[in-house]
DNA sequence: AAGCCGGGGGT
DNA sequence: ACCCCAGGCTT
């Protein structure tokens, strides 16, 4: 099969197999542009109740760039990379200040926006304006190197260069758009990652590694797996209906909310509790009552995190060493906040309210 | 080039 | 336990 046959078998294939999703009904760019921020790294089938919710909420691109930040991440919250939010954000305020509240319509505007990259804007620009720019993603990555051979790594500088240039010469550049869809698409339904059912795919005679029987091998990806174990120690401080709070200034779950925290290098006791809350908060054993909490192991795709809750009762004397140190918040304020997926479970299953005894 | 950033689902 | 997902930013 010539590189005609296979576009046109593509084509024939995703006109009968594609599914139905919302983000195909519009030509309008910035949804589309949600929509393609909110599925980076994302299942359609995870992103598409999100992509709802910010459809319905911020219909236009004015509305997202009058928002609070607090609100978009609430928005956001148990979607992951929230810098993605953030960006998003920051992004649709410079749509609003530097491009007149209209989307821009050039490839390389459209790039130069927070959060917007190769693949981003490919997609937009082809999906919204039908301009002939190629997508890379993970599909297409796994479709052009099964159908081509070609080995690769994904994962460096050279392999990038090399699946974008194959997709440049594979774009069918009458339809763009309807032809980025078609190989994602493929991608997402017959050509999987795993145990691909081969013998019913329409390009099987084309495909150079189901002919080498390399289709289980490719793509190939550099891979260096390293998990790193924290141990976050969470203090639920309570005085009251208030509990104390803060907000992430850096790493995973940046500019969400929690409670103060701790972090150890290994697991802490409860003997060694009252030392360190005197040395960090001059509090002393007889100013509280403890109860501890071990939450289920959060596995990170980098990281696994050990998190405690200690549940601190405080006299009105040690509540008053915490002023200024943390907002404090009722538990009812807490819940409108954006919290890290762990924290929202334990809050939410263990249906706590306060004063909690 | 390598590290970092989440959460969910499949095998 | 490991992989993958409509990737991008920072260093």
């Amino acid at each position: 099969m010539d590189w005609t046959t296979i576009r046109t078998e593509l084509h024939k294939w995703y006109f009968n197999h594609k599914r139905d999703l919302p983000w195909r009904k519009t030509t309008d760019a910035y949804t589309i542009w949600l929509s393609e921020i909110i599925l980076q790294q994302t299942r359609v089938e995870q992103g598409l109740p999100y992509f709802n919710r910010f459809v319905k909420r911020f219909p236009k691109v004015s509305d997202l760039a009058a928002a609070e930040q607090d609100e978009v991440l609430r928005l956001w919250e148990g979607l992951g990379y929230y810098s993605r939010a953030r960006n998003l954000h920051q992004a649709s305020k410079s749509v609003v200040t530097e491009h007149e509240g209209e989307f821009p319509k050039s490839y390389a505007s459209i790039k130069n926006l927070k959060g917007i990259g190769d693949y981003t804007a490919a997609a937009i620009s082809s999906f919204a304006y039908n301009l002939p720019h190629a997508v890379v993603d993970g599909n297409v990555y796994r479709v052009l190197s099964r159908i081509c051979g070609e080995a690769t790594p994904i994962n460096t500088n050279e392999g990038k260069k090399r699946f974008q240039s194959l997709a440049d010469a594979f774009l069918d550049k009458e339809k763009p758009g309807d032809h980025n869809q078609a190989i994602m698409e493929f991608g997402a339904l017959q050509c999987v990652p795993k145990n691909p059912n081969c013998l019913d795919c329409p390009l099987k005679e084309a495909c150079v590694a189901h002919a080498r029987a390399m289709v289980s091998e490719l793509p190939q990806k550099l891979r260096k797996t390293y998990n790193k174990q924290r141990y976050l120690n969470y203090w639920f401080f309570q005085f009251e209906d208030g509990t104390w709070v803060e907000q992430r200034q850096e790493g995973i779950w940046k500019a969400l909310h929690q409670f103060p925290l701790y972090e150890s290098e290994r697991p802490l006791e409860g003997e060694e509790l009252p030392s360190i809350l005197e040395e960090r908060y001059q509090l002393n054993p007889n100013d509280y009552k403890m109860q501890l909490w071990r939450l289920p192991l959060h596995k990170l795709s980098h990281q696994s995190l050990y998190i405690s809750m200690w549940e601190i009762h405080l006299s009105k004397q040690a509540a008053q060493k915490l002023e200024g140190l943390y907002k404090q918040l009722k538990l009812t304020q807490l819940k409108e906040l954006a919290l890290p997926r762990p924290l929202r479970k334990f809050l939410d299953e263990n249906q706590l309210t306060l004063p909690l005894d």
